[in-house]
DNA sequence: GTCAAAAGTTTGCGCGCGTAAAAAAAATAT
DNA sequence: ATATTTTTTTTACGCGCGCAAACTTTTGAC
């Protein structure tokens, strides 16, 4: 590596010996110039390191490389763990993607889907808040941007969604919770933040009419991302009254188990599917810490693999296409029962 | 706001009624105009939503108004956690931060840092990898960019650290556990990835001897970040080997802990500080979610928001004054003991 | 060796804005 | 009203590169 400055394509084009227009054409696409002059170029890459200034650049192209990642809620490892398949993806599919979370608020959303649209993406994957997202912001974005939203559905919005088959998800855990012993009450939050929720609520009262049972739910109060705390909360009170049917839990999301789980040990209960146990606490997502809570807790988990490979691979597609879908696409994947010690 | 689009600072100008290196030096600093001609530009803007093309202003500004943010792990909530401060603080003074993980692996640091410095920011908050860096590209990078290092201090390096009191944080939870029963065991990764936990252990061998006390080490196989799955492997060979000559455990870290927990759950033990627990257990960090484990965790907590609004007023200091400080400085906050059930 | 196709070069324009210098206008002071 | 200061306008150049058109060279097949 020469200690040698280059300041612009065209410097460094004279020191590969070739053409600046050459070496545009090689980072646009290696693949097209001739082998011989390609080596030329990587050989005079290693000596100098030159990089072209991106701003100049992004300035130029009709298209930029960029893609957006955008997640509700960035301290949430179920998100921060999308992301990161996200952005090796992108990686890997020669863009530059940029992460942003929104926080959980809308005002950041909106500043965001603002910036986003001033870099000029090739396109963005967006979690949208979902409920507190401003739809007219969302939706005109959309229409702008070439954009796969995930994780959150908003009904009509975007080229493509790809998310998890919720209405799966709390079937299967219903199933197997009667199956292994008696059909659960739900416990969710009264005001989600996420629209996933009302989609599992839905999905639980289907599957326990299905099975012939009553459906029994419980709502917190509460608003905002603080789920475990919500479920804290809102698990203290509904053990302290003592009303519920059943001895058998579905929390609606696994944050919220963390924190019923919390409750459920303030209170002296041991959870478990054990028969000594006096409860027993199911989740719904495979987050991330599901595995280290005390008990190990039951859920299902998202195929997150699967829902990151295909909103990337959707997301490439249009690109390349230069052209939108004729119609709305949403793919859904099912989840997986895991079963451990919680229930 | 009017359906027309402006493409330029030009255009835009036009409709404000003013000229276009007017509206240049308005959106550069909003008071440096007269209040009559700033209102006129706000009206327009309010009409035609304007916005400069940033890569043109990047282009040709010696210093853009990018703060680049680098993690080592953003799926640690930890990070997550400090990030989003820090992205507020950066907003707030009016820059644009961009938020990098390293996902824990050392080529991927080397090339965020590689793209950093193509994105000629004003200046970078860098928590790095630590053990695992590349020690020459990071000390590059800080020559070539101003820098302040935080949560991981790599000596020599950057022109600024800020950061926890390690050795504070030990010996503090060391007095803690002593006092209000035995002195603890020290329970930490053989190979960890961040540097703080030598710090950390160094800092309980000093604790205890200056207690009078002898320290005792165990140290856990395991490599990488997927720090709770190591804990908890560990702990089930701890606590089989059952040669611990102290029933109370200090983890060197919550991560740590909470793998630690769950194979206690998993032994069948009775965590906790009371009389008629099995073994106490304690953390460091401060964790998000320690306080949502079965007991809730005791430990010692960052001082997050200190940390970081120093962090980010000592890089904003730096960018003002346009030069680096003589000598490397170090800030070390101290932590808050949080006193929980399980210790 | 001839020739068409592929790859590379030359030339030159344009992107949208920062910035500097000089001239003009407006605000403030005298 | 005049002089002075501050602000704005005009003019002009440059940043580093994408991109297109026309031209030249290389490549590979016959």
């Amino acid at each position: 590596m020469s200690g040698e400055k280059i300041k612009n394509m065209e410097e460094f084009a004279a020191k590969c010996g070739v053409s600046r227009p050459t070496v545009s054409k090689y980072f646009n696409d290696p693949g097209s110039v001739r082998a011989k002059t390609r080596a030329r170029i990587e050989r005079a890459l290693e000596r100098f390191d030159y990089r072209p200034n991106i701003y100049a650049v992004n300035q130029n192209r009709r298209l930029t490389k960029n893609i957006g990642i955008v997640v509700p809620y960035l301290a949430d490892p179920f998100f921060a763990e999308i992301a990161r398949f996200l952005e090796t993806r992108c990686i890997a599919a020669g863009f530059s993607p940029s992460l942003f979370s929104s926080h959980g608020m809308q005002h950041l959303e909106n500043e965001i889907l603002d910036t986003l649209r001033s870099m000029k993406p090739a396109g963005v994957l967006l979690a949208p808040l979902g409920r507190s997202s401003d739809r007219s912001v969302v939706e005109q974005f959309c229409e702008d941007v070439p954009t796969v939203l995930f994780d959150s559905n908003i009904e009509g919005i975007g080229d493509v969604f790809v998310g998890s088959d919720n209405p799966q998800f709390t079937s299967m855990m219903v199933q197997y919770l009667c199956r292994t012993g008696e059909p659960p009450c739900f416990f969710e939050m009264k005001t989600p933040p996420n629209p996933n929720a009302r989609k599992r609520r839905q999905g639980y009262q289907d599957a326990m009419r299905q099975q012939g049972h009553e459906p029994h739910i419980f709502e917190a109060e509460g608003e905002g991302w603080a789920l475990e705390e919500v479920g804290r909360r809102g698990g203290m009170q509904l053990l302290e009254k003592d009303e519920m049917p059943s001895r058998t839990v579905l929390c609606s999301n696994d944050r919220l188990a963390i924190g019923f789980l919390a409750a459920c040990y303030e209170k002296g209960l041991r959870v478990g599917i054990e028969k000594d146990c006096d409860i027993r606490v199911a989740g719904l997502d495979g987050h991330p810490f599901s595995s280290f809570t005390c008990p190990p807790l039951t859920t299902v988990s998202h195929d997150y693999e699967a829902i990151s490979e295909r909103s990337a691979e959707a997301l490439f597609a249009m690109i390349e296409e230069e052209n939108r879908p004729a119609s709305r696409q949403e793919k859904l994947f099912d989840g997986k029962l895991i079963m451990r010690s919680s229930a």
